[in-house]
DNA sequence: CTGAAAGCGCTAACAG
DNA sequence: CTGTTAGCGCTTTCAG
């Protein structure tokens, strides 16, 4: 008999070995209630023993489900999504769903779609946290949750769980409004968050009585439109005391330019981010920024998914959550003129 | 014709709808050359009509492989991984091959183990971009390829391929040394590439007859732990004028130190990091740092992988890629007193 | 509660 | 070049 290098132990290997049924084995697996304390216990001492590992593929084929959702990031990186994949796993995890995830940038790059890559798969469901291109999203069987932005690339039965950027934006503009400024500008950028903010920043603007100078409308949303952005509202615009920044990498472009200026912050003018992102605690930065909880809007994610999973027929859910104002060092009251 | 709900086509009705046989289809899938154009194209054209999709689940199950990498990465927050990653997919696409991509540090949250879940999946390599525990690697029959870093977990077989970093921290030392510093500290911190870099400052140290001062030795590698390996160099050692750290975060934490204590850089202390992180580059920072090129580096870990695929047996590969240092506004020639 | 039997959709080894 | 024949390892009825 030849000798076989690694023959994978099978289910068949560890019914035997345990002197039982593979069904058994099959539903000590899935944890069923329906077996005695005692081959429970022989099953697993078996598994334990043979160091077997069930086959995802076999378990796949054979149920028609891969209990695995696909997680479709924009950009690797945008550390934005790590806490959002977290709050997600936190209630995948214990469900027994896996993640799958997948960077729109990256598979671009190598000219592949992440969703065929999914449908592939077999993924059980899709949780969009980007933008996909209008139409990317069609014809894609699984339920889909939409986390983290308002978007929905053409899936307009989706379910979607994501921060109030509108409401956020708000706060930081009130924040400044309070410590006594007037003459506030915002950076904005193209981007379906960005779109929010911004509407946010002019409502509390309009509320006061203030008028808005928005700037970087043409631009993306990484510290190098930041920096333009804030170049054209200083250069633009007279008397600007402080700054609502579409997101924390703009405001620390912001900070460039401010610099470039002579104008020292917040003694000058006062700067709030958006994300409160790793980089907004930086020590040497201190930036007031929106803390969007995205591991919160994760979690909400996934508990939206796990229930349209039960209900495909529901209603689709639609859920804001509530960001928060964390306040650093980059904002202080207006001097007094 | 019955609305079918959306049974997924098969290969069956493939080959139903194309006229011929599923062995055909499954030939024209993996694109086997054996096939006449007439026929190649009936059956593509019937896969694109029913939008038929080939089944991972099944084709693993069938042929014993998944044509998937599992890729372990340390931590989604450390941006390090983006590149790699990129390098490791433009190589591993055009091949077939999929990476699957967990992180350490999730996984650990939510008491899983990756490698379990790499395994379960049946992955056919494993590209460890990360420090695993010793011993986690254990009785992982796929083959391994450690990236980026030098260590490997009780892998001993494992094939190698990682930037030089006592290389690079030598050159950002020598950088330093010809600009005429001569009190030269290091912020290190307990990690593998944090080893090797310490081990290169120190080399270029003895090399110019100059004394070594290293701190932070018992901190990590966070923001955090850069600002305080910091202020213990600073208060620690009169007459610094240059500091290498350990990281480009790090490098972040040390210039809140040096603003603390009224030092600026590059005027009075020049600063380097490492890893010419995104953060280096930004405008507010201008951090000169080594690049570790790790895009390649995942490139030449996924070209180690194919090839250990193909030779199984073929002797451990070990590849030191020479890192760069990018010069930018953190570091100048020292003052002369 | 347990065992037997029938596939899931695909690949692979052959014989036409 | 094509069709047939077996399974891959597991889940799932369905009887015992």
């Amino acid at each position: 008999m030849p000798a076989d290098a690694s023959p994978r132990p099978t289910i068949y290997d560890v019914a035997q070995r345990a002197g039982v049924s593979k069904s058994l084995v099959s539903l000590v697996l899935r944890g069923s209630p329906h077996v005695s304390e005692a081959r429970r216990e022989a099953v697993e001492a078996a598994i334990e023993e043979l160091g077997y590992r069930p086959s995802r593929a076999a378990a796949a084929l054979a149920s028609q489900r891969t209990r695995t959702v696909g997680v479709l990031i924009d950009d690797f990186h945008n550390p934005w999504f790590v806490e959002l994949l977290a709050g997600l796993r936190s209630v995948l995890d214990p469900a027994g769903y896996t993640a799958s995830v997948a960077d729109l940038q990256l598979d671009a790059a190598s000219g592949r779609n992440p969703v065929d890559g999914f449908l592939a798969q077999h993924v059980d469901a899709l949780v969009v946290a980007a933008e996909p291109a209008p139409g990317a999203l069609d014809g894609v069987g699984a339920p889909i949750v939409v986390a983290g932005t308002r978007e929905l690339g053409g899936a307009q039965d989706a379910d979607i769980v994501a921060g109030d950027d509108e409401l956020g934006a708000r706060l930081a503009t009130e924040h400044l409004i309070g410590l006594g400024h007037r003459r506030i500008g915002h950076l904005t950028g193209r981007s379906g968050p960005g779109a929010h903010r911004r509407r946010g920043y002019e409502a509390a603007m309009a509320a006061a009585g203030l008028a808005p100078a928005v700037t970087g409308e043409d631009g993306g949303t990484s510290e190098e439109d930041g920096y333009a952005a804030a170049c054209d509202l200083l250069d633009g615009t007279a008397g600007v005391t402080a700054i609502v920044a579409g997101n924390d990498v703009m405001a620390v472009g912001a900070l460039a330019a401010l610099r470039e200026r002579g104008l020292s912050v917040p003694a000058e003018v006062s700067l709030v981010g958006h994300d409160d992102s790793p980089l907004a605690a930086y020590r040497y930065l201190q930036l007031t920024s929106v803390d969007g909880h995205s591991r919160e809007v994760g979690a909400a994610a996934a508990r939206a998914l796990l229930s349209r999973l039960d209900h495909p027929d529901a209603p689709p859910h639609r859920e804001l959550l509530a960001p928060e104002l964390v306040v650093r060092a980059s904002t202080a009251p207006a001097a007094s003129v």
